[in-house]
DNA sequence: GCCAACGTTGGC
DNA sequence: GCCAACGTTGGC
């Protein structure tokens, strides 16, 4: 199993919408990067850290994990889908999606400034200055240590 | 709202 | 193939 960390615009879809959801196919990529590893890497089970971006605070929100093999995201066919793509043909799709279903929401998010400040995750893809891939391998180490910042914050 | 960093596009 | 211009991401 594989560990990621997946990020989101809590105004757009938050953990708590997943949580509501149960499942979701994670639409709208448009990286190639990212795309790779979701097509090619992501394996159902592997777990998922759920971060928000452009948030207040900005962090680790959840986790989830992937739910089924890479499909066709059906945005790209979608004329009236902000993430229509005329280039890219039903029969040869260029982006593909995993889907992933809800497994936890924090008590509290993990905020980036938390994150920056642990020295066990300084190597993290994440807290590299200027990287904004919007969907990242995670080492199990460093899942294992964000898991524990998010049990220490628990609200009692 | 600002702006640094990055990815993509397109002229040549 | 180079690289300037542009658009986007995302922290602050």
């Amino acid at each position: 199993m594989n560990t990621w960390l997946m990020k989101s615009e809590p105004d757009v879809f938050s953990i708590d919408d997943l949580k509501r959801a149960k499942t979701t196919g994670w639409e709208g990529v448009r990286n190639y990067q990212a795309r790779n590893f979701m097509r090619d890497e992501m394996k159902p089970g592997d777990l998922v850290l759920f971060y928000h971006s452009n948030a207040e605070p900005s962090g680790v929100a959840g986790v989830a994990k992937v739910a089924g093999p890479p499909i066709p995201d059906p945005t790209q066919f979608d004329k009236k889908s902000e993430y229509y793509d005329a280039s890219s043909k039903p029969v040869a799709p260029t982006w593909l999606m995993v889907t992933v279903s809800f497994v936890e929401a924090f008590d509290a998010v993990v905020p980036l400034a938390t994150l920056k400040a642990e020295k066990a995750l300084a190597g993290m893809a994440l807290l590299q200055k200027g990287q904004r891939l919007s969907v990242q391998p995670v080492s199990r180490a460093h899942f294992a240590k964000v898991l524990s910042l998010a049990k220490a914050n628990t609200k009692v």
